[in-house]
DNA sequence: TACTTTGCTACAATATTTGTAGCAACCAAA
DNA sequence: TTTGGTTGCTACAAATATTGTAGCAAAGTA
């Protein structure tokens, strides 16, 4: 019932950022494109199970996909994606600072 | 174990963005501060349970709080975090478009 | 051939999310 | 001052999601 995703694009994309660890991986994989268990590690030795249903979820939303010589790498918009999240970086910063 | 959050305040960011509702509320929170009923009306009925602790979760995080007239709102840092996410809105509508 | 690494699945344990019911405080009309 | 409505919120059990461990099959390497 009250998941109902609203047919508002913004809340799709929200509906698949919302779920746990995919802004995380998102973030990792920006840092250059991996394997299936170095990704694991650069999200502190996070489960197969996890990263696996993310990968999924994001390779089908067209963020990520599975290159046949560098393991999963951004797409392009993936790395647009990601993009929009490079200010946070600068407003979590502050916000950590004001307590 | 794989939940330690990183130190890095994007992460400490990310861990409460990342559960669920919680984006959801802050946009409908940014059309108007209102009541707790509202709120979950606003939110396709969500159960209260999960309205009361994401207002707790965000008032903590100093993202909302609760005013004596009007309900629960922005605070001015709620409101500067929630139109980092305007961008999104753009990227999203041109995300569903391309399928 | 034997050894290692890699991507991934099975599965049980744990935690989170969800829905329903409803209560106590408050207001407003009668 | 009693009746009725609304509000904010809690209790609690059921449904889902997340997590960790173990390990397997395929592919590469020595």
């Amino acid at each position: 019932m009250s998941n109902s995703p609203s047919s508002r694009p913004i809340m799709q994309l929200i509906d698949i950022l919302g779920k746990k660890w995919v802004l995380r991986i998102l973030w990792e994989l920006n840092d250059g494109a991996c394997t299936f268990r170095q990704l694991q590690s650069r999200c502190g030795d996070l489960s197969p199970t996890i990263i696996n249903t993310r990968i999924k979820d994001l390779c089908a939303a067209r963020f990520v996909l599975k290159t046949a010589d560098s393991g999963y790498a951004l797409t392009a918009q993936g790395e647009e994606l990601i993009k929009l999240f490079f200010p946070l970086n600068d407003f979590a910063t502050r916000w950590m600072s004001d307590d």
